[in-house]
DNA sequence: AAATTCTCGGAGAACGTTTTCCGGCGGTAG
DNA sequence: CTACCGCCGGAAAACGTTCTCCGAGAATTT
């Protein structure tokens, strides 16, 4: 049925299959009559170029992989919704690799898509360290860019927002907002995610409190850990609690809700990321924003970029602005708290 | 570099082209001594099968094709998740689309995937009456199977969970703990799921009151739209917010919080689906768990059988069990509340 | 007017597989 | 000893494109 061919068109049309091609394509000028008539012939059979048979021809299949660490993650969705757009608006498809958070199941699906001849790769490391080995080996073979999370230096282009710019934000907000006292919840490990937004607090911090780079929790990125860390932290009584992400913060807001401390009016509560969660939650959760369309749109023009390239030249590293959000959450403190000595149940 | 042809091991290994091919994808017995210096050669060279050549041969990519209507959506990230974990332990890729909730770029995603010789269709239809034809029209060109969402009789295999089972679950829950007043709030339209769990909820209803089949609201499945319908609502003092889904419940949860209405003592509040947000609402929502991971394994199941078949046979529609999860928003009522009078600020 | 360039179209070789067909070789049966 | 039937291996034809040559005629230059 639907297997109409070029060269049931160049029979159609009378002339040969080169001409078709040509026609269809493109790629060369061709006789205007020519071109008509093999444009007709074309549309009246119906056909539909066979993208398999242009991919082995040309060596290029028009797909990219889209690699990342686990796309229940709320912060990815969005992310892949732009990604998918941003390609499929120039005509590329996305192939999509979950990788369950584990390096290993990482490189087997980098191999994988490699070995489905994907023309570049957009990959979301699992691990700064332990993604490093297979990710530098997937440059080596296709464009590669990295996404939202760094993989040591040199190892290929990446865009990311500027960790470092975001928690600035969100501590001179606090520090304007009369906060004096904050403490960091933060995620462990080595994703340059979790290390810059944790380096940039204790470099921020110390501005309001020379102890405040000292109160600080690092577990990882998850709500569980959120609650887990207040039960750490809040017997310090802190005015503002920092967290690495907005499911850290989702989870010490619950748990500090529990333990019946005022949001913002004690203790204010800021997150990372913006992620649908961030607005729903109560009090509505002051937050960074990433600039999740411009980080896809960046990320698919440095595709096309280093496609031109021969593979050559240093690495390039996007850094993208952030933007404060501000919501409930890190309202106005209770003139009273100012000390910690009179609180309110 | 990572150029190794079948042409390139044949001639390490001193033996056709041919032979090479078949100990590689072992299509037909060859002398065991042969096979040995063949895999050996492979293995030397590194050789890697150029899944493009043998997709253009063999007239199947590996690859399938999941269209969704949006992937920020809440529920799709696990579904979309346990979906790749399947069909790649069957060696098969995921070319991802994402519909932006809109029926013609649906149409337009469908026939780039189509255009690229997916082997198969994995589709959430974005509107059961819009999505029809291009529905049709693909499952006439490869296997295809619909999931959660149906797209009218007979067009295409399905595979969703039992909407009408999991609002009963959800009535008789709500009946075992004395709510007399329910209401609804659902979404408009002809989607599949919008209709089922909205006649379910009619149908069930009215064991618990005449009246309740007819308080119900229409909007969409958004939290937005949950918000704004509680204004609709609540004046008549319902004792049981249902909703149709979890983000319409949050929406509720967080209006029915502002105006300072007592959940769960006053109202129990439920939703469906069982989104990641759900067990992080305050109070915690109860809500009907789909079964993701079985519906996942059962399309992938359906996709393989329906390769087998020719393509005839009538269309297979397979209904999970959804499961109640119980949560703080439907806990115990208060005793006062028996009849709206006397309530509580 | 002859020589050169330019334009347009066709024949056919790739691309890397799978698969069909065929031929040789050893064994068993006639 | 000849005929047939495995078995195993090779040659070569697909699959549907793209792209490189080539050649014929028209247009331009010398």
């Amino acid at each position: 049925m639907a297997e109409v061919t070029l060269k049931d068109v160049a029979l159609a049309s009378g002339c040969s299959i080169a001409t078709v091609s040509r026609v269809l394509a493109g790629t060369r000028p061709v006789g205007a009559e020519t071109a008509r008539t093999v444009r007709a012939a074309a549309e009246r059979l119906g056909y539909r170029p066979n993208h398999v048979a242009r991919a082995l021809r040309s060596r290029s299949t028009g797909t990219v992989g889209l690699v990342l660490p686990q796309i229940t993650n709320p912060f990815f969705p969005t992310l892949v919704r732009e990604l998918e757009h941003a390609l499929h608006a120039e005509g590329r498809a996305v192939l999509l690799a979950d990788c369950d958070d584990d390096p290993a199941t990482e490189a087997a699906r980098i191999s994988a898509l490699l070995a489905r001849q994907v023309d570049a790769l957009l990959l979301i490391p699992v691990d700064e360290r332990h993604s490093r080995e297979a990710v530098a080996a997937a440059a080596a073979q296709v464009p590669l860019v990295l996404l939202d999370r760094g993989c040591g230096p040199g190892v290929a282009d990446s865009v990311a927002v500027d960790n470092a710019a975001g928690m600035a934000l969100v501590l001179a907000h606090l520090a304007a907002t009369g906060r004096r006292r904050p403490c960091f919840i933060g995620a462990a490990g080595t994703a340059s995610a979790a290390v810059e937004r944790r380096t940039a607090y204790e470099n921020g911090a110390a501005a309001l409190d020379p102890a405040a780079p000292g109160r600080l929790a690092l577990g990882d990125f998850s709500v569980e850990w959120g609650r887990a860390a207040v039960d750490l932290l809040w017997p310090a009584r802190p005015d503002a609690v920092v967290c690495a992400n907005d499911l850290i913060a989702a989870g010490a807001l619950q748990r500090l809700r529990q333990l019946g401390a005022d949001v913002p009016g004690e203790v204010a509560v800021t997150g990372f990321d913006d992620i649908p969660l961030a607005g729903l939650a109560d009090p509505a959760l002051t937050t960074v924003r990433q600039p999740v369309a411009d980080l896809a749109a960046e990320a698919a023009r440095l595709l096309s970029r280093c496609r031109a390239d021969g593979s050559s030249g240093p690495c390039h590293t996007v850094r993208l602005a952030p933007e404060l959000v501000v919501r409930a959450s890190s309202g106005a403190a209770a003139p009273a708290a100012v000390d910690g000595a009179l609180r309110t149940p």
